[in-house]
DNA sequence: CTGTTAGCGCGTTCAT
DNA sequence: ATGAACGCGCTAACAG
């Protein structure tokens, strides 16, 4: 298939018996030319149905006003909110957003920032894959100079701008209901264990039980490899164990759900034997039975912020100086939990 | 903040000694020089980072190698899907993805082609938004010969491939299914009556009412906005009503969960005082209490067909000529409507 | 107020 | 086997 032509400024400028420049200096407006000529000039395009060819723009003006991002899976509610939020206010000033996924995948992850950076793109948003434990290909575009900024799934070695909920804040809120609400032994069940997410919520989870005067037990902590599988197996384990935990907290709702999935046709009544919480606040949580507890994250609002703080840094209304934008989390009470 | 600079051909022809044309051909592999400067050229290009620009390339030969998708949005699990199975299979070919939402309106649907016709995408993959009721976009589109297609929703009207899913026979399955598991008063609760999967979905509906001899009866098909606020007011209409259907199918799942959540604290039983069906297999569907009957809808699958199929007519691996694709559906029964 | 010129980075003739 | 020259569509500096 063949794509049909489009119009450009020399087609018009043609037709109109005037230079290219002219053209160009009436479709921007430019204040230093005849009223008559530039009206003649734009409603002339409009007719022609010309549109500017941002190739060529971009090329010349070497500035693409698009961005780049980079999260490790679209289909995940949370980063598809994320998305909308950054591209809803990307547009809004003016930028356009090419989005790829890492599928979790350090080598994809890669191939999307040299995509990208091929295609010019005048800054990169990222959200690292569950796999990335390297850094060199972020120390790589840190070192040319290129604008990017960390969002939720950020390493803090990197000296450039992140933004990250207030994970440890938010898992303390979540144990602290837990002991609250009558729980002795709360167990948290972690990601894989150089995930920045796994580590600070498991320090908001300690914080919780040492201010309750609770020693931590290495037995009640486990760590999943976050696939169905692996949520599976560790459900049955703690099913299985003979000093089973009365409250589990788990680092991401999904792990929650399949664990529910597990107890309930085995008979275990939640909350009353095991108390459970997640994290995040996927759509799917508040329609279980019974509906989780869980801790909400905005991740339109996280878009929203990371978006604005980088366009801020490339438009000179920010220092270019590293910054760490922390959200807050709510706490979201539900009945996978005993009330208060 | 400023840009680093990134490395040009015309930069490793002056550290080399050679003229930019060498550099390209080396770059590109081109059989018609040394295999010695080729292999200095290389390794050169890979000691200095050197990163094609894209945007040059492009211009040059008038291919940017890039796809534009335009969804109604992108936090919808659906479209999520196909969004992934668009990019998965786009950049197998060697294609970018640049992935826009219209947000559901026809302004922004407009918007968002422009940019995408503005950048030089090869072709364009279009979902329709709810609000879109004229198509003269997308018959200008057609006219200037943009390659494009439609997906999911699509519009009949327009001279271009679709892709769809068997919505006709999908919503038949599954009436079909309230009828055989007992119900005698089978609503319909439709989506806005111009589009496309409201007016298929209801086709099958009132094809499996035919069958079974049934008459349609007027009462027994409502319109929602399928806002939250229209669900929830009709839940309302429904179980006022003094002679209820007794088996409701919805023609997506967030109004049958909206459904349930105004029925189940009214002491309404589901599946016994009404069943309840709806359509797309949300990932809430399958935990909400009861479990929802629904169809399932691939949509990665359908990304990866929209996909191929424009890039097969752009290489000329397809004709050009308008085809449709339907995919099947499959009927997912659970616990909201009663066992066979 | 408008036209001429130059060049963004690259690929592709046409020479040699 | 390699270089010089041109142009993709556009903007900007300079000239008049």
């Amino acid at each position: 298939m063949k794509k049909g032509h489009q119009v450009t400024m020399k087609e018009i400028a043609k037709k109109l018996g005037v230079s290219v420049s002219t053209i160009s200096r009436a479709l921007k407006d430019s204040p230093e030319l005849h009223p008559d000529t530039k009206k003649r000039i734009v409603e002339m395009a409009k007719e022609m149905n010309y549109q500017p060819n941002l190739l060529a723009q971009s090329l010349r003006i070497s500035r693409t006003n698009t961005l780049g991002v980079i999260v490790p899976e679209i289909t995940s509610h949370f980063f598809a909110s994320c998305i909308s939020g950054i591209q809803d206010h990307a547009n809004k000033r003016g930028y356009n957003v090419m989005i790829c996924q890492s599928n979790e995948t350090l080598e994809l992850e890669k191939a999307n920032i040299r995509t990208l950076v091929s295609s010019q793109v005048d800054g990169l948003l990222i959200s690292l894959s569950r796999e990335t434990n390297k850094y060199d290909h972020l120390f790589d575009l840190y070192n040319r100079e290129i604008p990017f900024l960390l969002f939720d799934r950020v390493n803090e070695d990197i000296p450039v701008s992140r933004v990250t909920f207030n994970d440890e804040g938010g898992a303390y809120h979540v144990t602290k209901h837990l002991l609250e609400t009558g729980c002795k032994r709360v167990m948290y069940v972690s990601g894989p264990e150089d995930l920045y997410i796994s580590k600070k919520r498991k320090e908001g989870y300690l914080h919780a039980l040492t201010e309750f005067g609770i020693d931590a037990d290495p037995e009640l902590v486990k760590i999943s490899d976050l696939t169905s599988e692996g949520n599976v197996k560790i459900a049955h384990e703690i099913a299985k164990m003979t000093n089973r935990p009365d409250g589990v907290f788990c680092m991401i709702d999904p792990v929650a759900l399949d664990f529910m999935s597990v107890w309930k046709p085995m008979g275990i009544k939640i909350p009353d034997d095991m108390a459970l919480a997640g994290f995040t606040n996927n759509p799917a949580s508040a329609v279980i039975e019974p509906p989780l507890t869980t801790v909400a994250q905005p991740g339109y609002e996280m878009g929203k912020l990371a978006v604005s703080h980088l366009l801020d840094q490339l438009e000179g209304q920010a220092s270019d100086d590293p910054i760490s934008i922390v959200l807050e989390t709510t706490l979201l009470p539900r009945q996978s939990t005993k009330a208060l």
